[in-house]
DNA sequence: ACCTGAACACCGTTCAAGT
DNA sequence: ACCTGAACACCGTTCAAGT
């Protein structure tokens, strides 16, 4: 039973999507593969860096060809795909973002963003804030309703939908308030 | 050494603003009281209500009195209010955020938001949405920020700057996106 | 009402040693 | 190169029993 990097961050995304974050371990890990949790460490530096890899491997996972051309379709592909990306694993959302927060992965949407802002002819402090308040929205969002959609169980959670529309209509929103910001305010506006 | 739920909320947050939320276990909550942890539980059910009791503090001492009238300016408010309180503790953006996302307290912000629009004029599903877009913002903003006032150590974040400024220019933005959806677009724009 | 003591069922990580 | 076995230093939670 020798096992190669892959191997242990395919396992983990298994067991991951089967029985969720919390019962992602390296103990529970290392008996999936047949292997003693000490073993996992020949492989990967420690949990932090294997769910980093976990993170990104959903996203690779994820990823969609081509890209609009004008930038503010691109900003809604690179935000829709990043959503559906994560709502493919279970717990996919807090795995993408805790990597993101720690900055130790998930960073390929973040540049997306910032390719797309700076086509759209944006300047540079703005380029950076907007793509980082995107990614609030789509992590913020999408974590919200991942926890929705699985639980159903927990408790006190308020019963609002937060659904396909609920999540175009909030990025709507947000990319109406980085348009207003264009330089040369009617160039990219659509009819 | 007779405690009760308060006494150990209070020192719940002193061990969290003193040694960081992984260091604030039940085990050590409770030597810090110069109790066995088992005692905890008789003045909070679990780990995870207590950490609520510990965030709804956390804004209950963050709390300023009065509201300006005009919906945006209110909204500006709580959303500052918001994240001054939650950096006036080490770690206090994620265990608010946590604590709202599980749904067991902070609730009050998003109540107060949903006010503040629907006194604006806009349609009940445009106030639930441009509220919580506006609490992922505030969350999501308020936790990097935090993390890189703190850290400073930890590894390879990104080093751009997250600051008083940098938080206006991202509210200001989601808030354009919300005027926008005014039934009435010039009623409530400031000159 | 509040607390102790002991236990249960776990964690992540390290490290010498084996093949 | 990859893995074992054993240990270290922890967790949250339960529960009978004490005052």
């Amino acid at each position: 039973m020798r096992h190669h990097r892959e191997d242990v961050v395919d396992r983990a995304i298994t067991v991951l999507d089967t029985y969720g974050l919390a019962d992602l371990t390296m103990r529970r890990l290392g008996a999936e593969l047949g292997v003693q949790p000490s073993a996992l460490y020949h492989h990967v530096a420690n949990k932090q860096t294997l769910l980093a890899a976990v993170a990104d491997e959903i996203l690779a996972r994820g990823r969609r060809a081509s890209r609009p051309a004008p930038w503010d379709e691109r900003v809604r592909a690179v935000c829709t795909e990043l959503r559906d990306a994560m709502l493919a694993y279970r717990d996919g959302a807090d795995v993408v973002a805790t990597a993101h927060a720690f900055g130790l992965g998930a960073a390929a949407p973040y540049d997306e963003l910032v390719d797309a802002l700076t086509d759209g002819g944006f300047a540079d402090d703005l380029v950076r804030t907007a793509a980082r308040t995107l990614l609030h929205f789509v992590f913020g969002h999408t974590s919200d309703e991942q926890t929705h959609l699985q639980a159903g169980s927990v408790g006190a959670i308020d019963d609002q939908p937060r659904d396909d529309s609920d999540f175009e209509l909030g990025l709507a929103l947000v990319l109406d308030g980085i348009r207003l910001r264009l330089p040369s305010p009617d160039a990219s506006r659509r009819p």
